[in-house]
DNA sequence: AGGCCTATTCTTAGCGT
DNA sequence: CACGCTAAGAATAGGCC
């Protein structure tokens, strides 16, 4: 909704990111915000970026901690959903990656504070903090085993629809 | 942006209500992966709806675990966004505490996983956990109290702007 | 970099089935 | 109750300062 129609990819030019990270996590968090007074429920986001020290907590980590813990309370059964999340996030996340890979933009950060969370949910490898080279490197040879376990976890259709 | 435009406040029909948060839920976590997509960021939300067993987690609980952890890393004095959330959906959920008190509506589901998390936040009461009637006088006589924490808080202006 | 503006595209409220 | 449809409202990409 603009000027122009955009491409649903990452925007290369670091000065439009910027902006349009800007404009899009304002009208974000507005809308999860209408939709916890319209629909009265409690909803968490957390949106990191490169433009702050301290990432997009919205509303508070107390709140999301306390209703992270019901959800591990939830029988297995009844986290299909959660399930489903998972798939597509993991799928999302291999395709953002491979593409940082393939174009050396692996960014610090997004290293740090993303991808190292999809690979504690794989396995452990110890501590890659400081050395993103060598997490990089972890990464590209884990990436069929990430594929291998995006198939595992498939099931049922994603409430994420896709564009 | 529909036929006509809504009071921006608790959809109080059930069936409009139910109608409204499949749309915009759904809305909503188009945008956020849009935003992840175009901007490369890692971010994460959490919505609970009495609509389903367990809650929209978006993308999954151990990256939302993870990125927590790190953000208690930060220090205190990089954490003013972080604050200035709080004390925004501090403010917010006391707004819509209090109408549920004075309108009798307070479902146990948005006690027990909402404003709990909230008194956890104040101060400990013990285990309210099955006792909604007594949680909800808590409420009444804390609300004050809550009041007076808001205006400890506040500093600065809040990223999310108010309608 | 940060606002403001507005042409365009996108979202969704109210209905019909 | 779940969908499909569509016009009224919103969000925002690209410009301009």
């Amino acid at each position: 909704m603009g000027r122009r129609k955009i491409r649903h990819q990452f925007i290369s030019d670091n000065s439009t990111r910027r902006v349009t990270f800007k404009k899009r996590n304002d009208g974000l968090l507005k809308k999860l915000k209408e939709l916890t007074i319209l629909c009265g429920l409690p909803a968490f986001a957390i949106i990191y970026s490169e433009y702050k020290e301290g990432p997009e907590l919205w509303p508070n980590r107390n709140e999301v901690c306390s209703l992270l813990n019901r959800l591990s309370e939830l029988p297995v059964e009844k986290q299909t959903k959660y399930k489903m999340n998972q798939n597509d996030i993991i799928n999302r996340m291999a395709q953002d990656a491979e593409k940082k890979i393939e174009k050396v933009r692996f960014h610090k950060r997004s290293m740090d504070l993303g991808l190292m969370a999809m690979f504690k949910d794989l396995s452990t490898y110890g501590d890659y903090s400081d050395e993103l080279n060598k997490a990089a490197k972890v990464f590209e040879n884990k990436f069929k085993a990430v594929r291998e376990r995006i198939k595992a976890v498939k099931e049922g259709t994603p409430i994420i629809k896709r564009d």
